[in-house]
DNA sequence: TGGCCTAGGTTGACATTGTCAACCTGAAAG
DNA sequence: CTTTCAGGTTGACAATGTCAACCTAGGCCA
């Protein structure tokens, strides 16, 4: 791994332990190993840092996902899995799935941030694709479809980071709540 | 309004103007009048204020709903109503509507402002539940329910914030997106 | 009435942090 | 060789949250 690359797993680690505020430059810096400045040889800011580790963590996230679209079999189980992997990453790395998805510091910018972002959300769209194909899910337009899924999903995530899915049984719950929107989405004509 | 008031108003001002980054607790000493540990003498910290805002923030937005529920007649129409509210806030105060949907700074924490939100999504889901008595939409557990439609468009919401919501025309997809929804959900079965 | 307490305010100081500027160095390119 | 420059380093600075100490006017009590 050469320095920039250091750099931004150090950073991903720090927001895994610490949440964004934690990630300082100079924090980053002793955790690779060089000093306070070193970042800005390789990023324009902070910002730009983090932008970076988002990126990579939408380049993992389109592979898994991929990895979920040509291995399962079901079509319906293809676009549960793909949630389910997205639901995973946002428990075991609530910070970095803030980043991604929550993060004004971080959003729009053109650039390969959101050339990742948008690949990543493609392979979402044409699991979605795949199950209206199989007639599993109402053919409506699928972009609009798989976003409207994906905003669901990521509104429940976030609720539930928030506190405010405090109905009773916690993480369960987001699961659950999908399952729900599939089932309903799937009855619908 | 008495110091306290004035530092929240001064608060949410500059979170219109320049988001959750350009409040800081001189300038919102300044903005009021006072010298910058002033606040200090009103709130515990700056998270602290900013719970503050948020705070007057859920409570109006109750309080808009509650107006919704007793003037709208047709049960759908308050559900659509209630969201445009939300969607209307979101589009004038962005960096407020984060606060109260999106901050970790704010997160959980009990006090007032857990006592606001908690009110607040009360009403909505006795929105939800009108619609739901009238037959418009289907009967599963009420709770699950709202939060299921609220988490869609909260997930709308953040998703065009961020600018991940490109297809075509921007702002009225969030608003065609619920319609799809509640569409969706009130062809269920 | 006169003294005390305290809420609400002030000034000053400090550590942390992002960022800029200037300097250094070793290896590749000519 | 010399030159260039990518990738470091150190030092400084301004902004900011927060702490501590001080000030002051108005209400309360003996």
């Amino acid at each position: 791994m050469n320095t920039a690359e250091r750099l931004v797993a150090a950073a991903a680690e720090l927001l895994d332990e610490g949440g964004e505020a934690a990630v300082t430059l100079r924090g980053v810096g002793a955790a690779t190993g060089v000093s306070h400045n070193a970042p800005y040889k390789h990023f324009a800011s902070r910002d730009d840092l983090l932008a970076a580790v988002a990126t990579t963590d939408f380049r993992a996230l389109a592979e898994a996902w991929q990895r979920i679209r040509t291995s399962e079999k079901e079509p319906n189980q293809r676009l549960l899995g793909a949630l389910d992997t997205v639901i995973r990453f946002s428990q075991d790395h609530p910070a970095r799935y803030r980043l991604l998805f929550n993060s004004p510091a971080i959003a729009v910018r053109g650039g390969p941030l959101t050339t990742a972002a948008d690949e990543a959300l493609g392979v979402f769209a044409a699991i979605v694709e795949d199950s209206q194909a199989a007639g599993a899910l109402p053919a409506a337009s699928s972009d609009n479809l798989a976003i409207l899924i994906f905003a669901t999903a990521h509104g429940l995530i976030d609720a539930d980071a928030s506190g405010r899915l405090r109905s009773k049984t916690g993480w369960a719950e987001v699961g659950t709540g999908l399952q729900i929107l599939v089932r309903l989405l799937s009855n619908s004509r």
